[in-house]
DNA sequence: AAACGTAATTATGAATTCATAATTCAGTCA
DNA sequence: TGACTGAATTATGAATTCATAATTACGTTT
């Protein structure tokens, strides 16, 4: 008998690591607030060990600061931060490219290729939250194609990490075009499979995309100092 | 007041994992095996609280696997993740090379030299021990002359998950000569700071690692399977 | 004797309880 | 009035308790 659908009933604390990672990746809960241990044991109706138990590995994992004896925040994004974190999601944008024109399958392609179409439709049509879409969809795909769910895991972490960041990136025209050029680089790249060539592009691709936000907040934070 | 030396007295789920992390590590407790989380208690003298905390980190690192009502396992190291390790580490290691010839002090500069002086004379004598010991205080230096805690935290669990591997690794007479020559050439790059081939000499040692590994784990297979 | 089913035991997940560190707040004194 | 002291309150870390799932042991049946 195969597995119908392995009946998982996934352990709370389990249940509870994702949703509370969600509560600080959709940024309900803010960076450097207060976990309230107490309110969300009631709205989620758990006892206290479970829930401290998810905050253990929420903490392992970055997204959250455990202070002995003063309870648990939300990590703060700092801008020292994202300079340590956006080189590593690069390098491993690398790796999955080189992999993903190796170990992708047709199915992949032609997924990637339709997602690619609609980012671009999008980009036309000034629609930004489709182009959000599918540009995250096209660089979850690539990470998939490449097979190695060591990569993928690492990646998701560092990527779950800079979300916040890149949701309120309100990208300029000139990025924005930029980033559909590069795009339509990768896909010349992933159509010949060449790897080596699509890795660099996509690290670069990640840099710039690093760069540009990072432009956006200097330039944010000078306009309200003023 | 300028922090004397800030008493940390970390909380104990802290402790366990770390000391649980080393003996997963260290190979006190073997894959596959049963973490006897009783026994365990009672040998560290805590209650099961703290310790199961201390299961659920290590489990999101990826060191042991949880099942539900059924208690914690040492994970496995099968060869299919070590084929999708070392590709990650080996991506890691050419960021840190990149970064460490832009970032290193001339103390980091200085240690390095001496470290790998240790290491020459070790293979000069064939001192395995001594060597290993250099070997991996060179490659961790390295690491931390990148400064980036990042990449060094990342790069600290994925080794952490193929240390056993490392440590069974007899290796060859040709493969030792071969290592030697690729750190003389890291070091001659990394004197003169030039990040880009340090980088990919470093992730392709690490790759050529990799598959000397491989080679001594088929030899010994078939070796036992005959 | 082997295989199955059932009861007893054990181990696990989660709730509760307990001790203590941190915080709040009231009262005192400068 | 404002800063400091110390009691009261709250929140946190850890131990204990409880309910239940899993495993083992045992007896029955073929």
């Amino acid at each position: 008998m195969n597995q119908i659908e392995s009946i998982k009933r996934p352990t709370l604390h389990e249940e509870l690591v994702e949703r509370l990672r969600n509560l600080v990746v959709e940024d309900a809960l803010k960076p450097g607030e207060k976990v309230p241990e107490k309110e969300l044991c009631e709205s989620f109706g758990v006892s206290r060990t479970p829930l401290r138990e998810a905050l253990k590995v929420l903490a392992s994992e970055g997204f959250i600061v455990l202070q002995a004896n003063r309870g648990a925040r939300v990590a703060e994004v700092t801008r020292a931060e994202l300079d340590k974190t956006f080189p590593v999601i690069a390098a491993l944008e690398q790796l999955a490219g080189e992999l993903a024109c190796q170990q992708a399958t047709d199915a992949d392609l032609k997924h990637i290729e339709a997602r690619h179409a609609a980012m671009v439709a999008a980009y036309q049509k000034r629609d930004r939250k489709n182009y959000f879409q599918a540009n995250q969809d096209i660089h979850l795909a690539l990470i998939r194609a490449a097979r190695n769910d060591v990569l993928e895991g690492h990646h998701r972490l560092l990527a779950g990490r800079v979300r916040r960041v890149r949701f309120m990136a309100n990208l300029s025209d000139e990025r924005w075009a930029q980033a559909i050029e590069e795009h339509e680089a990768m896909m010349k790249e992933l159509r010949v499979r060449n790897g080596t060539v699509l890795g660099q592009i996509m690290r670069q691709h990640m840099m710039n995309k690093y760069a540009a936000h990072m432009r956006a907040m200097d330039a944010n934070s000078e306009a309200s100092e003023s």
